[in-house]
DNA sequence: CAGTTATATGCCTTGACAGGCATATAACTG
DNA sequence: CAGTTATATGCCTGTCAAGGCATATAACTG
């Protein structure tokens, strides 16, 4: 866990994430996706490699990055505690939850 | 969701969410518990109930906050997408998951 | 009301990070 | 090798938030 969640705080790198669940892609291929410019985007990916939610793979002249969930499982896991919260008190707050506000 | 993830980012809140899954404290109580200045929990407090976090209640002299859930079954519904993923691809990662490496 | 306890706010400084621009590095092409 | 494409890095700047300290506010006590 520990500075996932600082990395998960921006929002671009939030999108090249969601981007990365449909498969692989270079850095070129997120440039587009995000728009932002590209040593912009490199920075962020290199962010996101040094928590380990990203992945490179050398491809002749680019750079494929993958997605690894496995950051995102330990946040999954520091989470539960708090699910056991409200799972438990679902008094007029399984009408909020049935709201459906899932995205950000 | 959205600032969720940058409120959550700072260690010392979350330090204070996590007392408070026990049960309502006082701003005195936290200060206790966290082992920061009265002001920065103040402050902390301040951020957490921007973002519904926490909730105050006034108590003749005191103000005892309660965690309020809310936010985070927002967080673990943005987290679903990429549950599927892992959940998906269980490769050699089901392994992981039992490493138990859940705290932060 | 004067004094004390509990909490919030304001100001200030420092450090970190996002983002822009230029440039370095590396691979590929003729 | 010269040129081009793809990506990473370095430097610089502005912004913003954390934290410290002093102080304001508010309730409680005698």
């Amino acid at each position: 866990m520990v500075d996932v969640l600082e990395v998960l705080a921006e929002p671009r790198r939030r999108r090249i994430l969601d981007a990365l669940r449909q498969g692989e892609l270079s850095v070129g291929a997120l440039v587009e996706e995000v728009g932002s410019s590209q040593p912009l985007v490199s920075k962020h990916l290199r962010v996101l490699r040094e928590v380990s939610l990203v992945d490179v793979r050398v491809d002749g002249q680019r750079r494929v990055y993958r997605l690894r969930p496995e950051p995102l499982v330990e946040l999954d896991a520091w989470l539960e505690p708090y699910r056991q919260l409200w799972r438990t008190s679902l008094d007029r707050l399984e009408a909020h939850l049935s709201e459906g506000k899932p995205d950000a």
